[in-house]
DNA sequence: CTCCATGCAAATCTTTTGCAATCCT
DNA sequence: AGGATTGCAAAAGATTTGCATGGAG
C-alpha cells in the first residue's frame, strides 16, 4: 500500500528546496485547491482567494504548483487553460464533450504503456502523457441527436 | 487498399454542401497547406498567403478546413495553437520535447482502441483521440543533461 | 442582383510583466 | 537588512469581430 505525501508538505519542501519563501498568498492558493473540482480554470481558483490574492499571483503560484508536481495544466480545446490536481489521483485520460464541455475520466495504463514504448525507442525522457478523446457525450446525444 | 479522396475535392464538396462560396482566398489557403510541414502554426500559414489573404481570413478558413476534416488543431503546450493536415496520414500520437519544441510521431492503434472502449462504455460518441507525451528528447538530453 | 466573403482595425480575453511597495527569513 | 514576493496596471499576443466594400453564383 503506497502512501502519498501530504500536498502541503510537498509544497513546503518544494519551496524550501528552491529557496523560495512560504507566503500567505501561496498557502492560500494551495488551500483553495481542496475546494475546487478535479478540473478547474485559473479564474475559478482566483475566485476563491480574491481579493486577498491578485490574479497575477494566482498565475505565478499555479506555475510553482506545477513545478512541485501538485497540479497539471490540461487542455480541453477551449481558449483558456484548465488545471487539475495531481495528488490523490490515478493515471487517467479524458473524454471531453464538445457540446457541454463536461469531462469523463478513464484509466489509461495500457495506452500509457504504448506511449512509453514509443518514447523508449526514441530515447525520449517521458515526463507526462496526455490521452484525450473528443466527441459528444451520451447526455448531449440523447438531448440533441447524434449531430456532429 | 483504401484510396483517400483528393483534399481539393473534399474541400470543394464541403463548401458546396454547406452553401459556401469557392473563393480565391479559400483556395489559396488550401493550396498553401501542401507547402507546410506536417505541423504548423496559423502564422506560418499566413506567411504563405500574405498579403493576398488577410490573417482574419486565414483563421476563418482554418476553421472551415477543420470542419471539412482536412485539418486538425493540436496543442503542444505553447501559448498559440498548432495545426496539422489530416489527409494522407495514419493515426498517430505526439512526443513533444519541452526543451526544443520538436515533435515526434508514433503509431497509436493499440492506445486508441483503449480510448474507444472507454467511450463505448460511456455512450460517448468519439470524434477524435489525442495521445501525447511530453518530456525531453534524446538530442536535448545529450546536449544539456537529463535535467527536468 | 443578392448574399457571402474579405480586409481592416478595433476589440477580446487570458496570461505575463515592470516596478514600487511590502513581506519573509 | 536584503532579497523575494506582491499588487496594480499596463503589456502582450493570439484569435475574433463589426462594418463597409468587393466578389461569387
Amino acid at each position: 500500500m503506497e502512501r502519498e505525501a501530504d500536498p502541503r508538505e510537498v509544497f513546503l519542501s518544494f519551496l524550501q528546496r528552491e529557496g523560495l519563501n512560504v507566503t500567505r498568498s501561496r498557502l492560500a492558493v494551495l488551500e483553495a485547491l481542496a475546494h475546487l473540482p478535479k478540473h478547474f480554470e485559473a479564474a475559478e481558483l482566483w475566485g476563491l482567494v480574491r481579493p486577498r490574492v491578485s490574479a497575477a499571483t494566482v498565475y505565478r503560484t499555479l506555475e510553482l504548483l506545477q513545478r512541485a508536481g501538485l497540479v497539471r495544466k490540461v487542455e480541453f480545446g477551449e481558449a483558456h487553460a484548465h488545471y487539475e490536481r495531481t495528488f490523490g489521483r490515478e493515471d487517467h485520460g479524458h473524454l471531453v464533450c464538445r457540446r457541454c464541455g463536461r469531462v469523463w475520466e478513464f484509466p489509461t495504463e495500457a495506452s500509457r504503456r504504448a506511449v512509453e514504448e514509443a518514447a523508449q525507442e526514441q530515447g525520449f525522457f517521458l515526463k507526462e502523457v496526455v490521452i484525450q478523446g473528443y466527441g459528444v457525450c451520451a447526455g448531449c446525444r440523447a438531448r440533441e441527436g447524434p449531430g456532429v
